[in-house]
DNA sequence: AAGCAAGCGAATTGCGGTTT
DNA sequence: AAACCGCAATTCGCTTGCTT
């Protein structure tokens, strides 16, 4: 049995096998996890029923790090090994329309929402997942640039807005204040990128209210990109900014509020530098 | 250099719940 | 009743670092 670390050939065989379960899954087609392990078995290296499950969890929890769905029933399973992200790495090479397709196959159900979005805490104020796991994400995070993606998913942050938008509508509506409510602007539509902020709002209280919307289909804790300008507003109108993470956008939106200082919640680090001539 | 302890990652077994 | 599925506590064994 079980002879050693798992080799990249089998790691391929298992991550090509977990994607055909996952399109099945996503598809809403009924599919036999026992009958795909069967399969899968005599091309292994003589493992154990055991370690093909374990695997699949590890493969659930490289997906977490990415930011993607992964197979329910699949609990992520941490101290994977770097070889296993590699080989998801070399698959989603392989199948690069995978990523790319449009969110909201199984969004068919949820679609019921109320306007409002279900605010919860910064993941700073509420409790931490163990430290080693939280490594492992950012690094599987780090290792695809899961923020460079969302960044340039120009379709992503846009749906973000407009979800926002909604949101903050219903807020004031359900304020009682239908005046401000219709002052709404969202002006990164109406002016493009450059203000600092996407949409202009108000509290209930009538205070303006300048709102950033960062959008990720990933848990809460995946890493976004700031521009210098961004933070630069946030630092001037630091009463009025706020910067509205939403996650968890093509399941089932949910969402958390940043408020300046910004370093007082996250880390920033400079990703790209300024090269000029002297 | 060898022996020993500690730590850590990998994997397995077994159990409880669910579906057919 | 039997098969199937999901899950987690726990064990195993290897590596690494420390001591003598």
């Amino acid at each position: 049995m079980a002879s050693g670390p798992w080799t990249d050939e089998e790691n391929d065989l298992i991550v090509a096998d977990y994607f055909a379960m996952l399109a099945d899954d996503i598809a809403g087609r009924r599919y036999s996890k026992a009958e795909h392990r069967r399969a899968l078995l005599p091309l292994l290296n003589d493992r154990s029923e055991g370690s093909v499950e374990f695997k699949h969890q590890n493969i659930s929890a490289v997906l977490k790090g990415l930011g993607e769905d992964w197979i329910p029933g699949y609990k992520p399973a941490f101290n994977f090994q770097m070889t296993l992200v590699d080989a998801v790495a070399r698959w989603l090479d392989l199948h690069p329309d995978w990523l790319g397709r449009l969110p909201g196959t199984r969004l068919a159900t949820g679609m019921r929402e109320a306007a409002q979005i279900w605010i919860a805490p910064p993941p700073t104020l509420s409790n931490q997942p163990p430290p080693q796991e939280l490594d492992q994400m950012l690094h599987v995070a780090r290792k695809f640039d899961v923020a460079g993606r969302d960044e340039r998913n120009r379709a992503l942050g846009r749906a973000g807005e407009e979800r926002v938008l909604a949101h903050e509508h219903a807020t004031l509506r359900a304020a009682g204040r239908e005046d401000l409510a219709r002052k709404v602007r969202w002006v990164s539509e109406e002016e493009g990128d450059g203000a600092g902020y996407d949409i202009a709002s108000y509290a209930p209280d009538g205070r303006p209210r300048l709102i950033e919307v960062k959008t990720t289909n990933g848990w809460e804790r995946t890493p976004f990109h700031i521009t210098r300008n961004e933070l630069a507003v946030a630092d001037e109108r630091r009463a009025e900014w706020c910067l509205f993470r939403m996650w968890n956008f093509s399941r089932e939106p949910r969402a958390f509020q940043l408020y300046p200082p910004l370093d007082a919640h996250v880390s920033l680090t400079p990703t790209s530098f300024q090269a000029s001539f002297n």
